[in-house]
DNA sequence: AATTAATATGCAAAATATTGCATATCGCGG
DNA sequence: CCGCGATATGCAATATTTTGCATATTAATT
């Protein structure tokens, strides 16, 4: 499980609450690691029992209390133990697929409405990835050295999407022909 | 939840046993929707008890008994149904991304080999996806429009693994380049 | 003044998935 | 004859994820 250690990963980077580590997965790393705040909130008071969090209680004026949780030693120690470990190649599992496996069941309508709403989602997440591609391109050249391996992730978002909408066009007219005249 | 779907999906194809079913998850749809042969057994159980499936006890000579299922009238329906709602989009969680975004806690070293370990999954993969759309393309023209729509799933795996590998070949040319001079 | 949105946290239950164990038959090779 | 691999099925425990509920503050809008 690699929750654990995104929350590290990012708390490495910055200190930060619960509620901010989840608007930063919303942000950065929820392109390819997804989790609920429920999650999060439940990850960090078991990191913090494990050891590998420390949090500290903080009042605010303006804003409900909130904790503030930093990276331990121990905790540091196992973030670069589990970046040495090999991990598995990742599990796919993909509901779309499976549905246009078995399309023969249902009308050719439905799936052409899916891939449709489907499209459209694909499409505003590649223009998202690209505009922070474009922030990166931007900043200067040490800045950019320091942000080489994240940038690496945006592009293999940038470089699935567009296979993926390369892939809906082919479904797509592939779905507009007529199975046999 | 679609492995119970998957798996009416593959019932209405051909019935079959719990360990047919697994097999063909690790052949076809195993492609895009993995599962344990555990979780196979035990929906089978439960898509039995709802109706959805009936079964009938084989005594084999050669083999272990088996149990064939098939797809009742009721989850003919239900997947008819199914295949009517729209599916959220699909969720991501990649651990090697995850690593790769907080490399910089490690040597460059660590995660050029662990590159080096999911391009060989990867290449594997797509030589298999490329060598069953031969498969495809060689089949007399019925057939093939019979098997289109699971041929445009294959598709998508094949663009997928291909970008996947351009993408790597991104990584590693930027892995190769040293930070800062 | 009341509602909504954003901030901020969390429990409990249910659904899903994984891991480890357990069993049994048959054919084949050594 | 013993072990191995393929066939065939399943339970129990644990881990993980999701869903629903619950609460509280502040700022901005209506």
């Amino acid at each position: 499980m690699s929750l654990k250690h995104a929350i590290l990963i990012l708390l490495e980077n910055e200190p930060g609450s619960g509620y901010d580590l989840f608007k930063r997965f919303k942000t950065s790393l929820g392109y390819f690691w997804n989790a609920k705040h429920q999650q999060v909130y439940l990850e960090l008071k078991k990191l913090s029992e494990a050891g590998w969090l420390e949090f500290e209680q903080q009042s605010q004026d303006e804003r409900p209390d909130k904790k503030v949780y930093r990276v331990t030693t121990a905790g540091h120690r196992e973030l670069q133990d589990w970046l040495k470990t090999p991990c598995k190649p990742n599990k796919i599992n993909d509901t779309l697929l499976v549905k246009l496996f078995g399309g023969r069941f249902t009308e050719p309508e439905s799936l052409v409405a899916e891939m449709k709403r489907h499209r459209a989602t694909h499409t505003t997440t590649l223009s998202q990835l690209r505009a922070i591609e474009q922030t990166y391109l931007n900043l200067p050249a040490d800045q950019q050295a320091h942000y080489r391996l994240p940038y690496l992730t945006l592009r293999r978002g940038i470089l699935g999407e567009e296979a993926w909408l390369a892939w809906a066009d082919e479904v797509d007219s592939a779905l507009a022909t007529p199975p046999l005249p």
